[in-house]
DNA sequence: CCTTGACCTTCCAGTGACTGGAACCCCTAT
DNA sequence: ATAGGGGTTCCAGTCACTGGAAGGTCAAGG
């Protein structure tokens, strides 16, 4: 199969299948016309790549998370900790992004938005004591 | 004042102050024998890019609340709109983050985590109808 | 047979916002 | 004189792609 069928079978662009080839997350066979041939395995490892890193695993994790899966006799407990890892990380940055998020809302509420130069959200860059 | 100083009082690595300076943030004075000079204005300049850059606003937004700083005539409306547009973004990964973190607490929780190698995690990354 | 257009290839460069490191200069204290 | 702790520049690397140029390949239509 061609990169092209590839791309939308597993829902990832075509530029990130080679990138993904170059730093080695897959291994496609070459045809005889160089064209990079995908098997039905491929396809299967890139679908899981992309879902992966939509939930927002590294790349490096979803090495990890390969190995493991190619892994017949891996334990589940390996992948339960990557995964545990990484919603320690989510949710950390979640509370940063609603910390943020409710300053700045309360910033934009505070500002009367008009004509006039005088503005809350300014004030409280210049000066972090709001 | 040298960039250590600065740095302290911004609360800004010396490396990134540099880095401001290359992408024209800031233009500190240099003293003869090289070093920046910088100025009281400068550290206020400064410590309003560190504040915005926490609240997650990006390098140019920041140049251009900066510009609407020192804009004595500018009207609130325009800061107000940078703002709200970031705010929506901000919203809108929010979204996104608690999304991921949903789906992934929920396959952690599946997971039993033992020495088995069954893994919902791994299944639901290879077959994303979990 | 030729052309057209869609596909494929490689390689290089850029993104954002820094960060690390090398190699070197300057200033102060001992 | 020397040791250290500043400072300077510049180059390269990060992360995960993405864009674009220059060129090779393939299937369909005239």
């Amino acid at each position: 199969m061609n990169i092209g069928d590839v791309a939308d079978r597993a829902g990832l662009p075509p530029k990130t299948i080679r990138y993904y080839e170059d730093i080695g997350l897959v291994t496609p066979h070459r045809g005889a016309n160089g064209y990079r041939a995908f098997t039905e395995q491929d396809v299967h490892k890139l679908a899981f790549l992309a879902r992966a890193r939509a939930l927002g695993f590294t790349i490096e994790d979803c090495r990890a998370l390969l190995a493991l899966y190619e892994d017949e006799s891996r334990a589940s407990s390996e992948v339960k900790h990557i995964a545990e890892d990484h919603l320690a990380q989510i949710d950390e940055k979640l509370a940063q992004l609603q910390q943020m998020r409710d300053t700045l809302a309360h910033l934009v509420h505070a500002c009367h938005g008009d004509d006039r130069p005088d503005c809350p959200i300014l004030s409280d860059l210049a000066c972090s004591k709001g």
